[in-house]
DNA sequence: ACACGGCATGAACACCTTTGCAAACCTTTT
DNA sequence: AAAAGGTTTGCAAAGGTGTTCATGCCGTGT
């Protein structure tokens, strides 16, 4: 219609009530130039002459310009935008993890997308399909479980799937985690060596990776050094699971003397049905030993004997994945699992120290 | 060079490692129509014959295809994107309030960018000016400050900033918040009511808002009441620093009868410091009170009074505020106040209830 | 037979950026 | 003075989508 339609137009928008950012070309027009050059200004290495950046720098700074991601994004076919899936913040660990995560994701200027699950037992299928609609760099997934077929469509779309604290097996993708089944090996001889062998044992959420490895790792050594569990219950890895299954076992088992939780959080949990449930001592009455090393774990209140799992370098070879130029696609090895050490805290009986292990039974200096 | 250049190129990258995914024109192609029509098929309400619609879906799905929500976001110049800035993970409620809040943003079809930064603190405005960039449709700050310039640059972009758990005085800015002041009125009558007038408060970081109001809010009170405190000591918000604050206290006023800390992790710090630092009991010789009513306050290790946050109410005010049609940006109203309720269990001595508050002086039903 | 309304579709433009290529400019050398 | 060489810049296309407008088709009512 209107002979000079672009020109029109943008007016029009520009005064409207939502009035529209300012973009490369606006500020190429104030400046006189071309967009092009305006482009070349944000982006270093490009040759610009000193005298005309200025201009396009002032021009931007007076109409509040700053580059459309977006645009780039798509312009450019990458982004530094990745996909962080989880589903549970209740369990102490996730903020723990999460906390380091974000924060060496910020300092490499990757940015995370969060996508909540409901509950740990979902399928996360959903979610990595939203994951691959925004075009994601890579998606790095903490609790839920993934389908093989949805795994396999990452895969196709060269996008990268990191399973961080659990291991994905017979499937392409990438599993950084600690060695969950040999903290169960020292847990179990831990126990036995402090002579507590009558032992219960609180198991997490049936079908997750982490907590068969826990569970079996402490079943097959155990077995190995001749013993048996007494009882075993499975629970959710939430505190007040862990508090009703400890209830349970000591009305079951008036005997038993050790409690062995495949998480921190049961720990806390079992170790105040003990006290304040049942009035009883740890570890007089009853040894408990937990695996994480959450934060909590070193409170006064528990000062619970742990496996202590290296978030920090957990997160670090995270990143170190995800920094390589391929994001981890063409990596030839798959699972990346780091040795977690044993903490020795307040809740069990001393025992000798192996390599690695460190022994805080003194609390720190006030 | 290459006489056929750009043809080549595209070739290359189709058949190279990264393989292009599939965009609406294939989908066309294959289904022999034009890319309108594609986009109408996934558009509802558009009109479409439903013979062309199931060709094109069926086409769609052999090629993998999905929209790509960055193109989408371009063109249609609106996003589901929202920024969600917080700096600190450590502090128990953190974690309560994310997992309410992107749990419930999932619920609504609201995808948070998570932007963390290193310090409570540090100015949020570096990571303001990047959720900008983004384009996010809104930016929701939890525990960060932010510069009146940059509220003002959100506001002229309309982009909506929402402070959660905080209130900003004196800017367009929206909060939405538990009434600090009021919660910290009814500790202090809470602590002369049962008698505990000798009180150490532990404050939170100097400069944040929360802190001047559970921290004011109750000298004003105490002092309506006639009382003073005895000491008061400012910390961070941690356990550790609650811990030490606590022991310097008990160290300088041995006839110390209460402490108020201005969070529940910095009470849970001041409680382990009084039992197992110095032996001695909670509340019989120093009655505890916190504020926030994290999980962890209800477990049996600490069972501690305090003040609840409606965690679920503020993250549903701020979900609204969100839906809205204009996202809040012609909100009259600019602070939404919710009230917290006092919950009483075992670490003051017993008073009576008021309105809405509750008693969980008996433990929970095991 | 013709005009008309409703529906389905395609062409073209817009969103905002980056980039390959070619043209224009400036400086220096022969 | 002109050619050579390097730097700076603009043009146009690409990246994938949504949307307006015009066109074509079909059926209906007169």
């Amino acid at each position: 219609m209107h002979p000079y339609g672009d020109q029109a137009m943008s007016e029009t928008y520009a005064n409207g009530a939502g009035r529209r950012r300012a973009s490369s070309a606006d500020v190429a027009a104030l400046a006189g130039v071309s967009r092009a050059t305006v482009s070349r200004c944000f982006t270093d290495g490009a040759s610009i002459k000193p005298e005309t950046r200025d201009r396009i720098l002032a021009a931007a700074r007076d109409l509040g310009y700053e580059p459309n991601l977006l645009a780039r994004m798509l312009n450019k076919q990458e982004s530094n935008i990745i996909a962080v899936l989880t589903s549970d913040f209740a369990n102490p660990f996730q903020p723990a993890l999460m906390e380091a995560l974000t924060g060496r994701m910020r300092e490499e200027g990757l940015t995370p997308l969060l996508l909540k699950g409901q509950s740990a037992t979902e399928s996360a299928d959903a979610l990595i399909q939203l994951a691959l609609s925004y075009r994601v760099a890579a998606i790095v997934v903490t609790v839920l479980n993934a389908s093989h077929r949805m795994i396999a469509r990452c895969f196709e779309a060269d996008v990268p799937l990191i399973f961080l604290n659990r291991v994905a097996e017979d499937t392409p993708a990438i599993s950084v985690c600690v060695n969950s089944r040999s903290g169960a090996h020292r847990i179990a001889e831990v126990l036995v060596e402090g002579g507590t062998t009558r032992i219960g044992m609180i198991s997490g959420k049936a079908g997750s990776w982490t907590n068969s490895m826990r569970r079996g790792g402490f079943r097959q050594r155990l077995d190995e050094l001749g013993y048996d569990v007494l009882t075993s219950i499975q629970a959710d890895f939430s505190y007040e699971g862990g508090r009703v299954a400890a209830l349970e076992m000591m009305d079951a088992y008036p005997r038993l003397n050790a409690i062995y939780a495949c998480n921190d959080a049961m720990a806390f949990g079992a170790m105040d049905a003990i006290r304040y449930d049942r009035g009883r001592r740890v570890p007089d009455d009853i040894a408990v030993i937990g695996f994480d090393d959450v934060p909590v774990a070193a409170w006064g209140a528990y000062r619970l004997t742990t496996i202590h799992q290296p978030v920090a370098q957990l997160v670090e070879q995270t990143i170190h994945i995800l920094k390589r130029p391929d994001r981890g696609l063409a990596l030839s090895e798959q699972a990346f699992l780091h040795d977690g050490h044993f903490v020795q805290r307040l809740t069990t009986s001393p025992v000798k120290l192996g390599d690695g292990d460190t022994d805080e039974r003194d609390p720190p200096p006030a």
